[in-house]
DNA sequence: ATATCTGCAAAGACTTTGCATGAGA
DNA sequence: TCTCATGCAAAGTCTTTGCAGATAT
């Protein structure tokens, strides 16, 4: 229940209603580190909660992407992954580093401040040449993890 | 014709042939710029090659992806988008800037050589942290075109 | 000649939509 | 109460697989 009335609060503006699978939801997103698919989250959720449906998870998805209270992510396997937004952007940006063997992802905070420096310098430049007002990026670095590097 | 031979060499060691449905998918794809889906690739082509399968372009795009001689992106509208991949990766190396209002892709070299210094080096203190072998890296930029921010 | 490639049709996987029922405010 | 959310089933996309016939080497 923790935390339920800030999200309540900003269901508020997006037509919306605080419900059982929505709570369910958001509190799986903002436990877990993984990067789960819809299924993923449908089959975490069914054991609780055995009436849930996938039509409402990828529902919920779409709603909780539009508030900006978690992000889609897209690591190629042809189904979408959603993280937990933090508030704090700058505190709790992070970047992935994803196994390519095991489809594992690491999100990583370290470094990033000379990233986030350039990336900053970077936006400006692309924003003049090409004048596109930038929102958001994604840096991703692909290898094999320790465990793969073995294996083959 | 231009650059079969190239093409035709590299693909031995693939157990493969040279047939007319994969020229005309290489042909394509290194004469464009932009990034084609598999059915945008069938599109193309059906209209000088009416006997194509949109199967064969699937499993043509597959071949040449393991071949690395074309790159597999994805831009999170559910389907995979394919480009050519240039050998000399240094000098054609680019990232990718995508307006989230049309979904038009621009293909920027721009202040790499900045970006690229920065990604050696954090490639080599996650390769130490998280004992991960690193191969490729993926750099984006979100934001709106001209067009579609005057749109809104 | 023969192993590989092709195109069709069918199946599979992920996601969205239509609709009647159910539930929050 | 009354609108909005839910779950099921069906439909829509994108992609993969099975197979018989065609083709490159």
């Amino acid at each position: 229940m923790k935390g339920q009335h800030n999200w309540r609060k900003r269901m508020r503006g997006h037509a919306s209603r605080w419900t059982a699978p929505r709570e369910a939801i958001i509190d799986l997103l903002s436990r877990t580190s993984r990067h789960m698919s819809a299924k993923e989250i449908y089959a975490a959720l069914y054991k609780a909660y055995p009436g849930i449906g996938l039509t409402t998870v990828y529902r919920t998805l779409d709603l909780l992407s539009r508030m900006g209270l978690i992000n889609k992510i897209s690591i190629g396997d042809g189904q979408g992954r959603f993280e937990f937004n933090l508030k704090d952007k700058e505190e709790h940006h992070h970047h992935h580093l994803i196994c390519t063997g095991c489809g594992r992802i690491i999100d990583y905070r370290d470094f990033l401040d000379e990233e986030l420096e350039l990336v900053r310098k970077t936006e400006r430049s692309l924003a003049k040449k090409y004048d596109f007002h930038i929102t958001d990026h994604n840096i991703e670095f692909y290898g094999l993890c320790e465990k793969c590097q073995k294996r083959r």
